[in-house]
DNA sequence: CCACTAACCTGTAGGC
DNA sequence: TGCCTACAGGTTAGTG
């Protein structure tokens, strides 16, 4: 489900009621997601206070008082919610309509402002998972990431370097976390879009001989800023069921250029391309073949 | 090392 | 209505 922005979405929607908030209860549902838990995964978790939320990439991370760490990746279908507990805005209440046979975690949190509270974990299809270490640099998941599109360690030279004799197609290269870390399927194919990229052109085309970054690929670091700052702005985007931890729907996904929209008129001023949608590796790319190229 | 495929799992939309 | 297929926001394991 979630690339960068609706990550970022779901650590904003948390944060003011997870931080401060001691861990009283942690009941499993089961005992694996995508991966089995961490062994002593809910003996950790039960009674730290979490004193901070972040985000690295696409993962979820909560900073205990004990000094672990707590990681939570959503795959495509993970959520999380609150339940009994009593917003301040009672439009912000998410009420959940769904049967509740894939919720695997539930947190009782008491907060010292907000008061008692469940925090849920929600996964249909259980590609998400969860991890618990000391340290950062202990993680698998955080140790190979790329930069962060959004920081200053990421910009056209750093691309230009890992984009040097790659023959894979732009849209493989920008979906490798190593690379650039958070873009998904639908960011890529936007962020190509307000490049003028096509997705199947190879990554290595946009390095100059000497090693520099082409103007294109300057362009395409900018596309990936903006899009990414333009979704956070929006909420993210919600396709199916995607929902901020506060029941809040993004709104993104009515400015996409390209994104599962086949066969319309290309947005680009004065472009007469329609968008064609093509499978890479296994998966829907959209583009305009007129302004793309 | 790189590039590609299959696999993980459930739900839903669309065609017949 | 039911049945069947294709597809869905991600990542890893396995192959060549």
């Amino acid at each position: 489900m979630p690339e960068l922005p609706e990550v970022e979405t779901v650590r904003r929607g948390l944060e003011p009621y997870v931080t401060g908030a001691r861990i009283d209860t942690v009941t499993l549902n089961r005992k694996d997601l995508r991966f089995p838990f961490p062994e002593g995964f809910a003996e950790a978790l039960a009674g730290a206070t979490i004193e901070s939320t972040a985000r690295r990439a696409k993962y979820l991370l909560f900073r205990l008082s004990t000094g672990k760490t707590w990681l939570s990746h959503l795959g495509m279908t993970g959520t999380w919610r609150f339940e009994d507990f009593k917003f301040k805005e009672p439009s912000r209440y998410y009420e959940p309509t769904e049967d509740r046979k894939h919720d695997h975690l539930v947190l009782e949190l008491s907060h010292p402002q907000h008061g008692q509270m469940q925090l849920i974990y929600n996964d249909a299809r259980r590609f998400g998972f969860m991890d618990l270490f000391g340290d950062d640099s202990e993680s698998a998941y955080l140790n190979e990431l790329g930069p962060e599109p959004l920081s200053n360690a990421f910009n056209a030279a750093e691309m230009a370097e890992r984009f040097k004799g790659k023959k894979a197609p732009m849209k493989a290269a920008l979906l490798d976390q190593r690379v650039v870390a958070g873009l998904g399927n639908i960011y890529v194919s936007e962020a190509l879009h307000r490049a003028h990229i096509r997705p199947d052109l190879a990554a290595a085309k946009l390095v100059l001989k000497s090693g520099a970054p082409s103007k294109r690929l300057e362009d395409l670091a900018d596309g990936v800023r903006t899009v990414l700052i333009e979704a956070i702005d929006a909420g993210g985007s919600t396709l199916r069921d995607f929902r901020a931890a506060d029941g809040n729907s993004g709104y993104f996904q009515h400015r996409f250029a390209v994104y599962d929209r086949e066969g319309e008129p290309c947005p680009t001023p004065r472009c007469k391309g329609v968008i064609e949608r093509i499978v890479q590796s296994g998966r829907s790319t959209f583009f305009c073949p007129v302004c793309q190229h």
